[in-house]
DNA sequence: AATGAATGAGAATTCATTCAT
DNA sequence: AATGAATGAATTCTCATTCAT
């Protein structure tokens, strides 16, 4: 009653949908979601989802397109603060442990639920992540200019050491019950991406065999 | 052989449900994937399933317990050749490239499939891929105590960063279609764990930081 | 008004779900009818039974909890009209049989479905039973205390005595196409309960031996 | 030879499986009964029932049929000792309540579950019950001719007044778990039967008015 | 005759989506 | 715009019956 008509009041129950999706598909995963849990939760009826969202899968997609591309928007503004290249690398780690951090639920859905279902969706789901890792990559060969990266990596494959890291410490975080503090490990991983595994003896063997 | 462990004789009827469980929930999805999708390409009609498999979640279960038991299993085989730790590191992450890149459906299964489904298969999940997870932390801690790996890196974090990344690479190339040959990253790979991102004066640098 | 049982709107939906299935499982049996056939006959979609129901065998316990507790009421109210105990006695007789006379589907699935099925249905049944034997305890227990009725007799065996004898006339009526008018035995059942079998001399042979 | 039917180790397996029918159906009902329950307890393979029975429903059929055929023999043999009409009538019911007492499962059977099923399956029992209620009849009339019992009532009735107390006797006893001997009934519904509920005057008056 | 693995028709139930109000 | 009762297509699983061995 309360509550103001007019065309706010659309996209706030748009935002009520969306984010009330974010949570059941968090909890029982796409498939298992019903489409009734989710408007129980945005507080309106089943059919009203069906005048914001074609369907369940518009539904996962709109997920994603609109929270990644929040998140791209985000980290970019954040980029945009830092020059140097180590600085926007922390920067970048810390922002991605961060942003899960501050949503879980979202980080369950991006991280478990995207992985799965259709063909489609995962044509889909190439796409945006794409701008993420290019992002990523940004971050790296910048560095490589500023010549704190060595410059004879493949930046493909770069990416996704970093990305694949980042994604599966978030993933363990998720299962696991979120039971600790994800930013903690943001000096860790630098060092970890920076310095390698290797003690310098062993690097300059490994060098000199692929040299 | 150890073979026998079903209560039918015919287990290679099992195998071949099996099998076709394995590309037809690479193809579609778990819940997609419909069980007499998996019949027809078993050549077996949907019931006889039944009577090897307590249902359709019992056939995901099992492939990713058997699957992943023969894979741990190999892998420890592989590993009890090598002696030296930078060897074993090697053949480690060449056996995950080749692994997956001779069975692409099971890749598809065990990277995409099991990332999802019902709370019970997420736990089901954690302990197996502990298993898999333990040994690349053997082996890890092997190359510490010969002293080819730093000693002052928290070891699960070295795990998701190994697992993570290959996870990853496997990912990416099955989504992709499985563009190339997995295989030839096992160098590229290697350079990247051991020495890591940064040029030598970076990392001094980042050393003084952190200490 | 102190109607609404269910949460639905369209109530008269609810009743004619059940009665169709009143008369598919009086036609056909409980475990032959299928649901999809009383949806047929209540002119509903097969899911929408589900929507006042939980299940096939709710569909049977509603028959029975509803029925009879309208039966039960319907007696009790009649029965509250006579004072004299002859007089209540031939009104339950009456009403029993004039009852599954009106309502024959209803008489078929009370008499014949009822009497089978799982062992929650029977303990069910028993529960629900005990209403009306005690109803016919009842009515006999009053003419003993006004002495129509010998007061020498097991209660528990008059109460089956007498629902037996009703039971299997209407059973048999039932199962014989009800070929007439059940309550033209009001009085000849009236009889045979009142005075028994046995010509004058033999009942006082026979009350000599037992006594 | 006397059976002519091949074997006794046939005729012994065929008796094996229409016992564990028996025990089965009496337990599950005949719908929740699997045929491989009553292959298992019987000892065979399922395929083997039906060499013997041509399908479920016969299995059914056949206890009903055979069970029913030798109570009717032993019935028959038992009465043709008796001269005495009112001997007649107390052997009759000491006999029906001897008989499921110690054949409990043959009870539950022939008193639960061929209450149901298919319309084939009533008419069958109709014509096999009338045998039994034949069998009341003759007594009934015997004690007719011979001046014990009234000439003034229609047999039809007569025998459901009967048959339906012990029916109802018996199935109370089934449901209750078998908790009491039933044959000590026998006397109280001699009583019963033969003499009525009413006491003297009201009978008086009842005759009066019906006459 | 006996077996029991295999079959596949059949049925209950779910739930995304629609549409009359 | 919002509702939520109604829909009915879709899918898993069961089990009586068959038939090759």
């Amino acid at each position: 009653m309360a509550e103001g008509r007019g065309n706010h009041r659309n996209s706030d129950k748009r935002r009520r949908i969306l984010d009330a999706a974010v949570s059941v598909f968090a909890e029982k995963g796409f498939f298992q979601a019903r489409v009734s849990d989710i408007a129980r939760l945005a507080g309106v009826a089943d059919g009203t989802i069906y005048l914001y969202f074609k369907n369940k899968d518009d539904l996962l997609i709109s997920i994603f397109e609109e929270k990644m591309k929040e998140i791209n928007v985000k980290f970019r503004d954040a980029l945009a603060c830092e020059k140097d290249a180590l600085a926007r690398f922390r920067c970048l780690i810390a922002m991605h442990l961060a942003g899960f951090q501050a949503y879980p639920e979202l980080a369950a859905v991006l991280q478990v639920e995207l992985r799965q279902s259709s063909r489609f969706m995962r044509e889909y789901k190439k796409v945006e992540l794409k701008n993420y890792l290019d992002l990523v990559g940004e971050v790296v060969r910048d560095g490589q200019q500023q010549g704190v990266f060595r410059q004879d990596l493949p930046l493909s494959l770069v990416k996704r050491f970093i990305f694949g890291t980042l994604d599966e410490v978030v993933s363990t975080w998720v299962l696991a019950g979120r039971p600790y503090d994800l930013e903690t490990l943001t000096e860790p991983l630098m060092d970890l991406f920076v310095n390698g595994l290797g003690v310098p003896e062993v690097k300059a063997r490994l060098a000199g065999m692929n040299a």
